[in-house]
DNA sequence: GTCTATATCAAGATAGAC
DNA sequence: GTCTATCTTGATATAGAC
């Protein structure tokens, strides 16, 4: 649950950000408010403003945070006998548990610059792997998995629909696999 | 371009939804404001009050426009040769024409109660088609082209990649197909 | 490190005159 | 059908005292 700390936050400045992030897993993106988060510290809000220097920063720290906890979880489902299965399913597990964080991670672009060196490429090379080297594969593969994370979210599908075979389906499409053969060769590139 | 006028607007209220549009896809999201779409129209943001009752009306209003728009798209794609990639390339080509309008449809659960009734579920027929009546396919492919447009429209792809190769790495999994042989059999429940 | 007071801005919406 | 004036709310952020 806890996060890195090899970013340049004081130790106050991580209590902020703990707070940050109960604000918005409970109640959503609207609520993340400087007025809210010092609230729940107990202090008024132009005091967090001694500690950092603006609401972006906070931001930045929750994405820094949620990309780092993604990629530990994918490392762990790796070492399964089917590698591709357990990352989708630790990817489905991670957003379901945590809708706004998920959302404040993927609704726009990466601010990469202010992003710890690697981070995003930890998560990457993973399913890399998991799709045997193809990164075609790979990148259909985490498009899927998004958008039927960000559906299943948003109430897209009708109400009775299977979605466990939805992504089984999914998923069997991107498995790497002797049985499945294609007219082209899969490309083999590396990242 | 236009939209279907079996709505409960008058012809006013459809102007100003016309102005909402133009707004929203000039200026995105947080550009919507009443004051701006007024502005656009020539007239004081309070008018606009005589004529809709609130903005959400308005918001609905352009979600059930660009509903109606993609279904006309995929209607259309559906009569091709491979309907699977037809479809895929008009929704794509819809979103990447249309990125904010795109995201207020989908970025959120739809209003299905406010929703002319059977919208939703034209395009969708048209999908369990195209994957040949498989309606896990169908979803499966629904959430990859979500997935692909989302990721491609928040900058998530890296820059050099090769999103052309990944889209058809995705439609050629999920396209009905004899060569392509799998496990279980695939369900043909209809939606 | 926290406070109060305040600046600044912008949003949605209503009342009532014309 | 449009206007002005206004209400209400809520946001980020700064200044300066304690």
């Amino acid at each position: 649950m806890a996060s890195s700390a090899a970013d340049g936050l004081t130790p106050r400045a991580r209590e902020i950000v703990a707070a940050a992030r109960a604000v918005l897993e409970e109640g959503g993106p609207e609520a993340l408010s400087m007025r809210a988060i010092a609230e729940r510290l107990g202090i008024r809000a132009p005091s967090l403003y001694k500690h950092v220097p603006d609401k972006e920063t906070l931001e930045v720290a929750l994405v820094a945070d949620a990309l780092a906890e993604v990629a530990v979880a994918f490392e762990a489902a790796a070492e399964a006998d089917d590698p591709l299965s357990a990352v989708a399913a630790a990817y489905r597990a991670w957003a379901l548990a945590h809708p706004p964080l998920y959302r404040l991670m993927m609704d726009r672009p990466l601010p990469r610059e202010r992003l710890p060196a690697g981070l995003e490429d930890r998560a990457g090379s993973v399913v890399v792997r998991a799709t045997g080297g193809d990164v075609d594969a790979a990148r259909a593969a985490f498009a899927f998995a998004h958008g039927m994370v960000t559906l299943e979210l948003n109430d897209r599908f009708p109400p009775r629909a299977d979605l466990d075979a939805a992504w089984k389906r999914g998923i069997d499409a991107f498995r790497p696999s002797r049985s499945r053969s294609r007219a082209a060769a899969p490309s083999q590139r590396r990242p």
